[in-house]
DNA sequence: CTTGAACCTATTTTT
DNA sequence: TAGGTTCAAG
């Protein structure tokens, strides 16, 4: 078997020792995909029917890639093995099951702002105090009490709990809670959660011995990124698994230090559950330490900086790479000019090192950091993507076409109808909704079998009785058509295309053509014919589009046929990926680590996982930045360096930048290293002295800024000496780009590092002064 | 019931 | 800053 030849020792015996259960503990970088596609092709190889493997993942995208690379070696039976997301796959148990636990086949999937949208018209309902009842915090108290089996009426139990809430001014958030999945229920709902909550019941309960088939069924499961797993997650993996005459052949793949979802209920405590749960069954453990990724540098960096966080588990990765480059730093006074050199740094790359677009890649802590880079990036005439933000279906005119779609598939759907009872505009206003809601509240029955109870005037009872019987002709269609028939019927026939057309702005034109891609995407799922997974049936009805759309998120939109850009995103978001050179920028206190963790360890833990993440996604190029003052919601803030960055091994990090002269010393800002020896990292409030106020670099150039005099970008020549104020005296030596867009390329005999710059005579205030 | 203007509030987020 | 929500007047 020739694909054994392509793994390591630790690799092969990873993939080979198939029954027991088996735990890879995978740095980053050491192959862990690998070793678990081939581990599942070799099950196959062996006689493994594909069906029977359960391979679990959390990503669409990290499934999809499963199934290709299982397919290159063992052809297009690869498609039938059930890998998919947590959620996509415990969906797809639900469809069949659903009804031994009261629901519907085809409920309904809430997303997270559906969720939200429950809970902020609970809090309505309940006259609650908004500032102390915030939806982002209500939800993620019962997202994580349900990631901890903890239902509605143990949390109004619980004493602990409700003391924290009491604590935090919402007693009353168990009631909440019990609203909610009350409202969730009647509304044939399920949200993120209960798709896995759900299927736990379901097992819980094991109505019909439900529970028997899938046990016999799945001979072999596999999970992919184990650190992030909740509790819940974990609790259905074992009602597959651990039972008494079961083989136990599971296996799970993970890294402690590449744990990042802990705000989202994962648990690395799972990690070392599991191998305490499958102690007396033989748990095999591997560890993949070989780093293929990095060069030394990185790693090494790496591996010094995650030694901060206490608690792992011991592993030592290593790279045979070489030393490679530096890691280079960037200081910054504002973000404006973080921004800047950034994208000088990034254009020189280009130059010297000839890496493509694709090869860079900028990561930020929080997706709001992009805006300067994308500035500069554009002036530079880089192209970039940025990832992350609103994804496609979250805009507003797409959830509302969603929204009839869902509407038309399952009247119970709450979220839908509010959403669209009243848009377009048909008079059905605040008031007759609060009625609606009133009864609706006291029958509890879903919203939809209220309309016509309510007693309304004449206008409005006409307007709803319209609405109904609109709504009625596309629950038709739905199930008489096929998506696409349906979905362009219903576009055209709720008022929503006249709407949108209506609108010339440029904003209105962008929104309908979203709209119209959607409906571009019903009619691809209509005509596509290709097997997305095992059994899947050519069902092409609108129920069934839903369902495939409901758990994509952004990354499906096909990608660009241009390929040639700069990446920008999260940190969190980079996850998974590699780029020949990375930048991590923002490195600043309250930044990252974000001042949302500085009150606990654990959260400054979570946010240096979360920089070794960031770190460890370089193959050859790790460049830091930071900003003195940056722009915070229209407010100018200045912020300390990163504590981070004094992680960083001194004898790895190169010395750059022409902020270095004005900082005067070796490390300045920074104590001695051995004064800190990260214990006593709790009190480092005065750590970092506050010696970063650069002095003005016009001034230090000895430029007077009175006696600055610009000149017209048009008069800037090839040849001419001239005078920037941040750079001093320097020489055009070329000039590209068209009259719009000229770039000079000038040597600046004062500037360090680089001495040479391509700047935008466009943007630039330059003296000719010979 | 609809409209516009003041008002408020901001992480990360595989699903 | 930017966006969404809320509130008071048409």
């Amino acid at each position: 078997m020739s694909y054994l030849d392509e793994l390591n020792d630790v690799q092969r015996q990873a993939v080979t020792n198939t029954d027991g259960p088996v735990l890879v503990v995978a740095g980053p970088g050491s192959g862990k995909t690998r070793v678990l596609t081939y581990r599942i092709a070799h099950l196959i190889e062996k006689g493994t029917a594909p069906w029977e493997i359960l391979a679990l993942t959390f990503t669409n995208k990290a499934a999809r890639e499963m199934k290709e690379r299982i397919g290159k070696v063992v052809g297009p039976r690869a498609n039938r093995v059930w890998a998919g997301t947590f959620h996509s796959i415990f969906a797809r148990i639900l469809r069949v099951e659903a009804e031994k636990i009261g629901y519907p086949s085809n409920f309904t999937i809430y997303d997270s702002d559906d969720s939200k949208s429950v809970i902020r018209s609970i809090i309505q309902e309940m006259n609650l105090n908004k500032d102390h009842y915030n939806p982002n915090a209500i939800l993620s108290r019962i997202s994580s009490a349900k990631s901890s089996l903890i239902t509605p009426k143990l949390y109004e139990k619980d004493e602990e709990l409700r003391e924290q809430d009491r604590m935090a001014k919402r007693p009353h958030l168990h009631a909440i809670y019990k609203k909610y999945t009350a409202r969730c229920k009647r509304s044939g709902a399920m949200d993120f959660d209960d798709l896995l909550y759900r299927l736990y019941e379901l097992f819980q309960k094991n109505p019909d011995n439900v529970l028997d088939k899938y046990r016999e069924k799945f001979k072999y499961v596999l999970v992919d990124e184990f650190q992030d797993t909740n509790h819940l997650q974990y609790s259905i993996i074992r009602k597959f698994i651990q039972y008494d005459k079961s083989d136990r052949n599971i296996c799970v793949v993970g890294d402690d230090a590449q744990s990042i979802y802990a705000f989202r209920g994962a648990t690395i405590q799972n990690i070392l559950d599991f191998e305490k749960d499958f102690e007396k069954h033989g748990i095999k453990v591997f560890k993949l330490e070989q780093n293929y990724r990095s060069t030394e540098h990185i790693v090494q960096t790496a591996n010094e900086v995650i030694g901060y966080n206490r608690r792992q588990i011991k592993k030592t990765i290593w790279s045979d790479k070489g030393d490679g480059h530096k890691i280079k730093l960037i200081k910054a006074m504002t973000d404006g000019e973080e921004g800047q050199r950034i994208a000088d740094n990034i254009l020189e790359q280009k130059n010297r090192h000839h890496l493509r677009n694709s090869e860079i890649a900028i990561l930020y802590r929080t997706n709001a950091q992009s805006r300067v880079f994308e500035e500069y990036l554009r002036r530079y005439n880089i192209a970039y993507k940025i990832f992350g933000g609103l994804s496609f279906y979250q805009r507003k005119e797409v959830k509302d076409m969603v929204a009839y779609l869902r509407l038309a598939v399952n009247t119970m759907d709450e979220e839908a109808l509010r959403r669209v009872i009243n848009y377009p505009k048909r008079g059905i206003g605040k008031t007759t909704l609060d009625k609606i809601s009133t009864v609706t509240a006291q029958l509890d029955k879903p919203l939809w079998e209220c309309l016509g109870r309510v007693q309304l005037s004449k206008r409005a009872l006409g307007a709803i009785a319209d609405f109904v019987a609109m709504i009625k002709s596309f629950q038709k269609k739905a199930e008489g058509e096929n998506a696409y028939e349906a979905a362009s019927y219903i576009a055209k026939r709720s008022g929503i295309m006249d709407e949108l057309k209506a609108d010339n702005s440029v904003e209105g034109i962008n929104r309908m053509e979203n709209v119209n891609a959607l409906l571009d995407g019903v009619k691809a799922f209509v005509e596509d014919d290709t097997v997305i997974d095992t059994e899947t049936i050519a069902d092409k009805s609108l129920a069934s589009y839903l369902q495939n759309i409901a758990l994509l998120t952004d990354l499906d939109t096909k990608e660009d046929e241009n390929t040639e850009y700069v990446t920008l995103m999260s940190v969190h978001a980079a996850k998974g990926l590699e780029f020949k050179s990375v930048f991590v920028v923002g490195m600043e206190e309250k930044l990252f680590p974000s001042f949302m963790s500085l009150e606990s360890q654990d959260g400054i833990d979570e946010e240096r996982r979360l920089f070794y993440v960031a770190i460890t996604r370089a193959e050859q190029f790790l460049t830091l930045s930071y900003a003195n003052s940056r722009y915070r919601y229209g407010q100018m803030r200045y912020n300390e360096p990163s504590r981070f960055l004094q992680e960083v091994p001194l004898e790895r990090l190169e010395e750059i930048s022409g902020a270095r002269s004005s900082f005067g010393s070796n490390r300045p800002g920074f104590m001695d290293r051995s004064t800190d020896n990260g214990n006593s990292n709790g009190s480092s409030g005065a750590r970092v002295s506050g010696n970063f106020k650069k002095p003005d670099r016009a001034v230090s150039l000895g430029i007077d800024p009175k006696d600055f005099k610009p000149n017209a970008p048009t008069e800037i020549q090839a040849g001419m000496k001239v005078l920037h104020l941040k750079f001093g005296e320097g020489k055009v030596l070329s000039i590209d780009g068209g009259s719009a867009n000229r770039i000079a390329t000038i040597f600046f005999k004062n500037a360090s590092d680089p001495q040479q710059r391509k700047i935008m005579l466009k943007f630039a205030k330059l003296q000719i002064i010979g």
